[in-house]
DNA sequence: CGATTTTTTGAATGTTTTTGAAAGAAAAGG
DNA sequence: CCTTTTCTTTCAAAAACATTCAAAAAATCG
């Protein structure tokens, strides 16, 4: 373990939480104490924290990465389109997963009415799908304060319960070598559970995706349905797909 | 615990409630007395806070946008007075189950930056928690459009597999002889599980609740302490029952 | 390539801070 | 008044601290 990439993960350790206990760090990392104080004094040289009596905390001013909200007015038009022609793939009567994030949540304005039955792993999908009179259920389990999603063993041994005729999933990265990824890893195994407990999955992904690569993978490109609204716009890699389908 | 993370929370706590009690405190944070006496001191010399008989108070705030928060807090309605008392029983470490609906909601920020972890059946309650930065779960099942709450058979199944030390519902009539009621069947077969699956089943409940009858039976009245802030208003028949008690 | 220097690491040392308990003083409440 | 609770002070144990030193790893140079 090298010193840039411990000091790096205690500075992310402080985007989460006010408070780190160099004991944790010591575990977290497999380094000695030596080593983490020797951190934590040229992290708080460097300006990057405070160091306190056990640990060290967070500096008031850090600024943090672009929230829920600030995410969902980013790429409204272009997800609304995509969302528009997932719905429209959804037939009578069927049964369906819906991930948990904002792309697919522009999906179920567009289901009321229908006589879908849902299931989510989305705390604020579930939430809209009851605003919406849709049959909604939830799958247990813990819940990632910075998604509203849930994850672990619970939710993952609820849906191997299920069987679903479409499964429709958000992504952070689209590569034609590194497959789809998402920044959390829980969140990966939730996502390919759910792919292979569907009959057809179908990923919502708009331009800014496609190139980018995340921490882990949850499925291969050819695994999946791809709906994208601007195909051409793309490298031509990707016209050799013939799962990418632009809407 | 680490001394910031106390007095973080500590002032976290007045931002809430105008005082906070020591043992309270205590429990909250799971440190002996002189630990929180010397927590308080310092505070008090730093300016953060005022010492009174029994824990401390807020200082008298001149600051630049004092009506919303201030009015929210200083006029507290009956709710959130039941909920302080709620929050202030659960002691650091303990796994709690917190029903849906907003009498329970309102423990939330209350129980923010404790070490707790919470179940609930609520999606409107798991946003909020999640929004808390509390470690919290959501049982899966069926989710009822008109209250959010999950239901049903995995619900109830999912609870079976689970044990709290604490137990906080809300409910809708509570009698003398027909015991505490809800309007919906399901719900009430939930409440009926989480009880029976802790240590302590604590239910919320302002004065309008009590002398009514609603449809679904979950509990009998002995079966549960029972916060009420107005236990004076109540027809004397409730002073019988010492689970009823006046916060 | 090997030898030497520099850097990094983990353990050992003694010091400081934090903590919880105890005992008596002060305050609150009947 | 007495009883109970809360408060302050004091003390020893435990935890966390800075510092030093030698071994290991990496980099540099002949």
């Amino acid at each position: 373990m090298l010193t840039e990439e411990r000091q790096r993960f205690i500075l992310e350790q402080l985007e989460q939480t006010p408070v780190v206990k160099l004991k944790d760090l010591m575990t977290a990392l497999g380094a000695s104490e030596s080593t983490i104080r020797r951190d934590l004094g040229e992290l708080e040289d460097a300006g990057k924290l405070r160091r306190i009596h056990g640990g060290a905390e967070r500096l008031p001013q850090t600024k943090s990465e672009p929230s829920v909200q600030e995410k969902a007015t980013q790429h409204l038009t272009a997800k609304a389109q995509i969302a528009k022609a997932a719905a429209a793939m959804v037939p009578a009567h069927a049964c369906i997963f819906l991930d948990a994030g904002t792309t697919t949540a522009q999906m179920i304005p567009m289901l009321a009415g229908r006589d879908v039955t849902v299931v989510t792993t989305g705390v604020d999908n579930a939430s809209a799908l009851a605003d919406a009179n849709i049959e909604a259920y939830i799958l247990g389990g813990k819940i990632k304060s910075a998604t509203k999603a849930t994850v672990g063993a619970e939710t993952v041994s609820g849906l191997q319960k299920r069987h679903f005729d479409y499964a429709f999933l958000g992504t952070n990265g689209i590569h034609p070598k590194f497959g789809l990824t998402t920044p959390d890893a829980e969140e990966a195994v939730v996502k390919t559970t759910a792919i292979n407990q569907s009959h057809t999955a179908v990923v919502l992904a708009d331009a800014s995706k496609f190139g980018e690569v995340s921490n882990a993978l949850f499925a291969k490109i050819n695994q999946v349905v791809i709906l994208t609204p601007s195909l051409a716009q793309l490298s031509p890699v990707y016209a050799d797909y013939p799962n990418i389908q632009e809407v």
